[in-house]
DNA sequence: GTGGTCTAGACCACC
DNA sequence: GTGGTCTAGACCACG
């Protein structure tokens, strides 16, 4: 499990590392069960303070994404894959919500949003088909 | 010229003013040489604290779209349109980078996406092409 | 709105915060639109500090019972009374359920359960009957 | 003797030991001079860590509860019954506290939470009179 | 070792 | 003025 963070982005530290948590979980590279690193290892890890890590973490059990074994750590909760599923997919509709609206009410044309989203889609080197995501 | 606040969106009041300035003006809505309100007049029409229309209007200057008339108001500037233009296209492409972002650090496909794009499209009830757009 | 913490329980004091605003709104003693005292000076009341305060804010933010005005503070939130009443039920029965749990695994009557809850309440100092509470 | 631990509850793991040799001594499931299970194997049997078994242990010597018989392991002591009598009012008596301060604070009628003590008492099962605990 | 709570003090954006 | 975020460092209960 590799996290990074974006100190310049305006998203919280600890948001951000919620949405790391919960992409993970989604895409199974964090199976129900497993353990997440601790927050003081992941905090040394991230180059953040101990406190932003275990606010994400709180974040995570309130979602029941994660679950505290106590003395022990976090480990992925039993519902948690479907959740995070549900979460990644309301979380990227979100955004693709605030473009709309303001590509809407910027009056430009489907086609015109739909050139902008694969420009900054291959600027960003992101997979072109749900297949090579797989990959 | 009709303004609408949203004070439940993170994005900042002043903002929004700033915004909806910014597209009246790239639409034609408003003329070069047009007077907009009086800091008095919108802050009492859009409820909220004189300060705040101010600084929409100040960070409008400073992005030479209105300029100061002193003791009349504020006046849409000569290359506003243009500049408005330009800004209009930027604002989109933050929140398409923003979006893509994530979709991308989510594992999404381009695919999904433009289909996720194109189902808010419909739904926020745009226009389809760019000559529907102006006609 | 008088709040007071006890230092000495188990629970932790952001929590005793949000317990105390949840049953204010529930009450009726805060109303909808009412402000929340600011962070700073709810902290020195109490004796506590802001960020403890905050915590708790963000706490009732999250469920809906207050919501944040920018630059102005917290407000309490259209739908809080029934949110607030629910959760105040809620919170008691829990405490119920933990209490009788281990009564019955303890092998007390209800009847002796029944006169330990008589002689607490009185103990307590609370109303007798709901016509008392609202009196 | 069966135990039964609830990993998610918030009761420390040490203590739910504790309570339920408790109950059994004051029930009379365990009488004095009976032997309870070694700390390895009843932290094999429920799956804990050997040291939480040796805490509970720990605790219950200390409350006179149990003897340490060297090289044999632990017995109930001769005046354990009636401490465990005791200690088990005791504790229901804190969970009512805890209940009543709670549902004082929030308002309620001692009518309200008599009808709610009785409503939980029905659905966890116990018995009814202090006649029918010991037929 | 684990997470949870709290304090103190800083900085930020917003109104 | 408002709340929101972050850091640093302390203390606690639990396993």
């Amino acid at each position: 499990m590799r996290f990074a963070l974006d100190t310049t982005s305006p998203v919280p530290l600890y948001e951000q590392i919620v949405h790391q948590v919960v992409f993970a979980v989604a895409s199974g590279d964090l199976g129900v069960g497993d353990m997440t690193p601790s927050v003081r290892d992941l905090s040394q890890q991230l180059i953040v303070n101990a406190n932003t890590v275990a606010r994400a973490y709180q974040e995570l059990e309130r979602e029941q994404v994660l679950e505290a074994r106590r003395g022990l750590g976090m480990a992925v909760a039993a519902g948690a894959p479907e959740i995070c599923r549900d979460r990644r997919k309301t979380l990227v509709r979100g955004r693709v919500e605030d473009m709309v609206r303001e590509a809407v009410s910027g009056g430009l044309s489907l086609d015109e949003v739909l050139a902008l989203v694969e420009a900054e889609w291959r600027k960003a080197g992101g997979a072109n088909s749900a297949a090579e995501v797989r990959a």
